[in-house]
DNA sequence: TAGGTTACGCACTCAAAGGTGCCTACTTCC
DNA sequence: GGAAGTAGGCACCTTTGAGTGCGTAACCTA
């Protein structure tokens, strides 16, 4: 079969995990608030679990934390605990996780640019088949 | 409820709408199918269904189908019907695809780079915690 | 003593992405 | 006449990403 081959192409190339790596629904999310800060516009900084919980409402705390391992899993970010009171745990990004923050901010400049283009098409295009 | 709220954040995030749109299993080979040609390392050029089909081992006719198509529709390709003994389809990167490419190519390169770090962290951290 | 906060773990559920198989209409080749 | 290629459509099934709800262990406050 096909598969097989198909499987271990998937499997090598780089471009494709890095795709499965950064497509999740809150990845972009917590590496850009641990990346600029709240307000997506300053230096990266720690933050706890608390604050980023609050900071990017709607988040489940079961997908916060599944998150935030699978990223320390990958190097991308440090896990903290600091005893204080309640116990807290701090959240930071690493170097490759700065890395990989620096290149996003290029998926994001291209994003700021032409999505408007492409739901543009994309209305056009649903309004001539209809 | 926060869930508003949220939603109305990731609706409006230019970022998280570029993921949705290239995070497709088959949109970024198909993309650089035709951004650089079948060895991955020379011109944009046109292709037809059945190159493609070939050439991406493993995708089923149904996904390569809805794929070309949802790229036809936000105007990243062009599809046209060549009138040949057995018609014939052909692709082709827009200007607005070939845009894509050219940042997806800064994607592939940190994935290149960096992607075996991130490899080397994940299996240190399972052996770690087994 | 009851209740709240912090940072989770676990079990269940649901919707969507993706895959499989079967079908078409046309034509040319064997 | 039958097989094969070209570009799909349609119905069904499975897998996986994500969400919900409940429990926990420590500590502090009222």
């Amino acid at each position: 079969m096909d598969k097989a081959e198909y499987n271990a192409f998937l499997s090598a190339c780089p471009s494709h995990k890095l795709l499965e790596r950064i497509s999740g629904k809150w990845v972009a999310l917590i590496l850009s608030a641990l990346g600029s800060g709240p307000d997506c516009a300053g230096q990266p900084r720690a933050m706890r679990y608390s604050e980023l919980s609050r900071l990017l409402a709607g988040v489940s705390q079961k997908m916060l934390t599944q998150t935030l391992r699978s990223l320390e899993r990958d190097g991308l970010i440090t896990r903290t605990v600091v005893a204080t009171v309640p116990v807290t745990v701090s959240y930071e990004l690493t170097e490759l996780g700065l890395s990989l923050f620096t290149m996003m901010r290029g998926l994001k400049l291209w994003a700021q640019t032409h999505m408007d283009d492409v739901f543009t098409n994309r209305v056009a295009y649903d309004n001539a088949s209809a």
